[in-house]
DNA sequence: AATTAAGTCAACCGCGGCAAA
DNA sequence: ATTTGCCGCGGTTGACTTAAT
């Protein structure tokens, strides 16, 4: 019936794999590489299916796999990530050097959902579970719901920060961010807060559709940009309706920054506008959401789009580096292509 | 100290996608 | 065009460990 006809097999062990088990394959695949898998166990004088040897190969023998506790940053990627990717673990896993998709699906079902829950957050919709959402220091109160605003919940140290707030859906929610690596989704009016400072997130009426958020001058380290949305340093955003979707990493506090009058100038109706570290830059982009991975634009493989990208960089000053996705404007959800590929 | 509950983790299972036959 | 077999993925299980009673 083409299914793997290892299930099918007798006599073959299953359950826990021995030291001596390990030490056979390890050596096999060092030697000789695992190539067909379903050939590798009888080569390396296995009693066991290929399937077996293959998971055991690349959640625990694998030379390249980093052992011991996830660190905050690891958690708060996974979180982030997550919430733009949902449960496609291995393509979180891949963002995660010397991490496998099943111990990232373990800490998730065993960890994090959890701790997302107790901050109040569905981790499956990455949103509130409650309207009002309080913090634990005496300056978080609880707001109003008719303010549709809402408190960031802080924990930990000072770079770790979440914040979320409700999304009425109204192609008004113009902004998610990281604020110290943890993703956060701000509302139009919604009170946000980082460390102890408690800024608001205004939109601005009008043709230009600018947005800003107060927050003492807080840097923020890096951005995400849904669809239809700019962003750009310093806390300012700009909108434009065929705006496309950015990723940034990083510090972009400070550096130029693409004005309104720039953006219809250059006629980037169907353009992206990026910030990172000292330089802000849009870019025309096609419909088709892509990934440039590993912190570099020279490892993207559409050189076309390098080409395209690297001009447009150029011309807001300098390289810039640690894109790591957007989405084309016209995706109404990001997240199914989220770290696609062309 | 014994028992139970909760948490963690490795491994299994079945499915879908894909390519070769 | 259909069948077959393999790979990789994500959901789930169950053994084991740790914490709580």
């Amino acid at each position: 019936m083409g299914r793997h006809s290892c299930c099918y097999k007798q006599k073959l062990r299953k359950g826990l794999w021995s030291p001596e088990e390990d030490e056979k394959l390890l050596r096999y695949i060092t030697k000789f590489g695992h190539g067909c898998w379903s050939s590798v166990p009888k080569q390396a004088g296995l009693q066991r299916c290929g399937k077996s040897c293959r998971l055991r190969w690349i959640n625990y023998l694998r030379p390249d796999l980093k052992r011991g506790a996830f660190s905050q940053d690891e958690e708060n990627l996974i979180i982030e990530l997550h919430a733009v990717l949902g449960n496609r673990w291995s393509q979180i896993a891949a963002q995660l050097p010397g991490r496998t998709d099943n111990e990232i699906k373990n800490l998730w079902n065993s960890c994090l959902k959890k701790k997302l829950r107790q901050r109040g957050i569905d981790p499956v919709t990455h949103k509130l579970l409650t309207d009002i959402e309080t913090g634990t220091d005496d300056k978080t109160k609880p707001v109003e719901k008719s303010q549709q605003s809402y408190l960031v919940d802080t924990e930990g140290s000072s770079s770790t920060t979440t914040c979320s707030t409700n999304q009425n859906n109204n192609n008004d929610h113009l902004y998610t961010g990281n604020f110290g690596f943890q993703r956060l989704s701000i509302e139009n009016g919604s009170r946000i807060q980082t460390g102890s400072d408690v800024g608001i997130w205004i939109p601005q009426t009008g043709t230009n559709h600018h947005h800003h958020v107060d927050m003492s001058n807080e840097a923020i380290p890096s951005a995400v940009v849904l669809p239809g949305s700019m962003f750009s340093s310093s806390l300012t955003g700009y909108r434009s309706s065929n705006l496309g979707l950015i990723e940034l990493e990083n510090s972009f506090s400070t550096g130029p920054m693409i004005t309104e009058q720039q953006l219809q100038e250059n006629n980037y109706n169907n353009s992206t506008f990026f910030g990172n570290g000292n330089v802000n830059w849009g870019l025309t982009m096609d419909d088709n959401p892509f990934t440039i991975s590993n912190n570099s634009l020279q490892n993207h493989s559409n050189s076309s789009l390098y080409s395209e990208i690297k001009s447009e960089t150029n011309f807001f000053g300098t390289e810039t580096t640690n894109v790591v996705g957007m989405w084309p404007c016209n995706q109404l959800q990001p997240q199914q292509h989220a770290y696609g590929h062309i």
